[in-house]
RNA sequence: GGCCGAGUAGUUCAGUUGGUUAGAACGCUAGCCUGUCACGCUAGAGGUCGAGGGUUCGAGCCCCUUCUCGGUCGCCA
């Protein structure tokens, strides 16, 4: 029988002296300090307690029982005669007189150690998760991903929101990423699809009549993983408003956000409201991202102009010259090569440079092809004395998007370009609409098609008649950005079916394929549905940048790997043929 | 799918120009040690150098193929 115990790991202290408790917990670690002293820490999820054993055959008992084991501990409380400062119930100990092993530990050597799981492998960590896990120090982004997610909770619903739960199973999405399917028993031939946001049915919750919605929503995207991309599977802090502009989401999630990300972050300064406001052009111009960093103060010029002619291939006419500068740059040569390496793997384009040195000379990478030109190239970058210009160069997106990364990295490594510490929070706005399709050569959506058209049915039927061009149409879309992070996209929506049709005619689609794509939500649209805007924050991004890790798998109770395998269950797995029987699937395999 | 990086003891890594029996630390096993807390000391066990092929008198190292993992680009309305 399970004997509970009278106290956690963590709790016992100089007053519960003389005390008899009962402790439970793995077998951390085992000191033997001669053949009759040994210490032992156990180790629940609340701390440690340093056991010291004196006896022979308790110091008998223990030598049988192998680390990671869990035993309940019956004894007595008592004041250590050496203590230990670094631990919270480091000035006692317990004196066992029983000591029962409860799950015994069958092998001598594990996988990795526990205190210094993260230092494993990772295949290793993940398949071997739950003892990864015991380690405090994974165990504790999970719990403080417990405790974000019941701020959020607690901050939305004092906001006034509705947590309602949207299908798991639904309907296969014609647009956006890939799906995953699943087969339906009872319909041979066709599939329900896992949802990759809650975003039709959160519109329909609006059209309903429920005015302010959210949930911590599961989302699933059949779509290759990144650093700071979950495969398969992530949340989101998804939430809607009916009745909203813009400016009634951002002033929620300047309120919800900031105080939480101060609270439970590893910095406890975050931009309060409102939040700097960067629109989708000016991202891209001056930081060479729609994800700026704004602790960084490194910006991008343009160099174009100034460097036309040079004679050096790479800036040759037709394409743009971006420049990143960095002042009081006194860093070597072999830093400066490291910095464009890894620029090239991280855009896949070449980064150049030069320096002005501290007499005033052009010096290094480029510069000879500068030479001629010193005079123009300073006066179009300000440049003073001791400065590092790094350059790029290539159709203006191209361009942009190295130069963006030359910020990322040089503010990162050279000192005194980057205020770390913060949480600096900013949206992106006016997103384009519309986009040159790089396949089809024609006009499409740039993101998605539920958003409100700036300027709604008017400019779009302006553009219908050619009198403005479609590409300058902004959406009323919006980014939200904390520290080079994307943590979400949101966006007034359009909830006026005649705005749909037209915004779908400007790239040769009509009602029918409205109708087709989006079939509930464009007959609830056509019920009268109200003016709403939303916003889904990711939680797992979120974390991650709270927790201050690097890797999305670090704030994931159970990841999966970047090919999409959870390697502890086994998952994908082979089935039964009965299963696929059922389901009418025949598999062909090559 | 493209590109970059990695794969050597249970774990983290070193391994020089291709040259004797592949090393270290931690962990594990045994012994010693009466106040440790990253305990200390001594000894020991532990290796298909991811796999396959090639070059060579000789390959952990060079070449080819392949597998796995990570990062990145594509992709992610």
């Amino acid at each position: 029988m399970f004997q509970s115990r009278t106290n956690t790991c963590g709790q016992l202290r100089l007053s519960d002296v003389g005390k008899t408790v009962t402790l439970v917990g793995w077998m951390d670690s085992v000191r033997e300090v001669s053949a009759n002293l040994a210490f032992v820490v156990l180790r629940d999820f609340y701390g440690t307690t340093q056991l010291v054993a004196e006896e022979e055959e308790i110091l008998k008992q223990l030598k049988g029982i192998t680390r990671e084991s869990t035993i309940r501990v019956t004894g007595t409380v008592r004041e250590r005669a050496s203590k230990n400062p670094k631990q919270e119930t480091g000035d006692i100990e317990v004196v066992p007189s029983e000591i029962h092993v409860l799950g015994r530990c069958r092998y001598n050597e594990l996988p990795f150690q526990i205190n210094r799981s993260r230092e494993a492998d990772e295949t290793v960590r993940l398949k071997y998760r739950f003892l990864d896990l015991r380690n405090p120090e994974v165990k504790k982004n999970i719990v403080l991903r417990c405790n974000v997610v019941a701020a959020l909770r607690t901050s939305m619903i004092a906001h006034g929101f509705l947590e309602i739960t949207t299908p798991i199973l639904t309907a296969s999405s014609p647009e956006g990423a890939r799906d995953y399917l699943v087969p339906a028993r009872n319909h041979p031939g066709k599939f329900y699809a896992l949802p990759q946001a809650p975003q039709q049915f959160k519109q329909l919750l609006m059209t309903a009549g429920f005015d302010r919605y959210f949930q911590i929503a599961p989302c699933f995207r059949d779509e290759d993983a990144r650093a700071d991309r979950s495969p398969g599977e992530f949340y989101q802090l998804d939430m809607e408003m009916a009745f909203a502009t813009k400016e009634d989401v951002f002033a929620v999630c300047e309120d919800v956000l900031p105080p939480i990300f101060a609270q439970y972050g590893t910095y406890n300064i975050a931009s309060s409201a409102p939040f700097k406001r960067i629109s989708y052009k000016d991202a891209m111009e001056i930081y060479g991202t729609d994800k700026p960093d704004l602790r960084i103060d490194l910006t991008v010029s343009d160099l174009t102009d100034a460097v036309a002619g040079c004679g050096f291939e790479p800036f040759a006419e037709g394409n743009q010259i971006k420049a990143v500068v960095v002042t009081g740059f006194k860093e070597t040569r072999k830093f400066i090569d490291q910095v464009c390496a890894d620029v090239e793997v991280q855009t896949g384009n070449k980064m150049y440079y030069f320096r002005l040195d501290d007499k005033g000379e052009l010096v290094g990478g480029v510069s000879k092809f500068l030479a001629d030109r010193k005079d123009a190239v300073i006066s179009a970058l300000q440049l003073t004395p001791g400065s590092f210009v790094g350059l790029s160069a290539g159709q203006r997106g191209s361009a942009q998007k190295t130069a963006g990364a030359m910020v990322k990295i040089l503010g990162a490594r050279v000192p005194g370009h980057m205020n770390r510490e913060q949480y600096a929070f900013c949206w992106i706005v006016d997103f384009p609409m519309y986009e040159i399709g790089e396949e089809s050569g024609e006009l499409e959506f740039c993101h998605n098609p539920f958003s409100m058209p700036s300027g709604g049915l008017a400019v779009l039927e302006a553009a219908e008649r050619g009198e403005i061009d479609p590409l300058t149409i902004t959406a009323d879309q919006y980014d939200l950005v904390c520290n080079g992070v994307e943590l979400s996209s949101g966006a007034v929506r359009n909830h006026d079916p005649d705005i749909m049709i037209k915004a779908f005619e400007l790239v040769r689609l009509g009602e029918e394929d409205v109708k087709a794509k989006f079939p509930a939500m464009y007959n609830a649209f056509c019920y009268g549905a109200p003016p709403h805007a939303g916003i889904a924050p990711g939680v797992d991004r979120m974390v991650m940048l709270l927790a201050g890790e690097d890797s999305i798998r670090e704030i994931i109770p159970f990841p999966m790997n970047k090919n999409a395998q959870d390697l502890m269950m086994g998952a994908p797995g082979t089935v039964m043929q009965k299963q696929l029987d059922e389901l009418h699937i025949r598999l062909n395999l090559e």
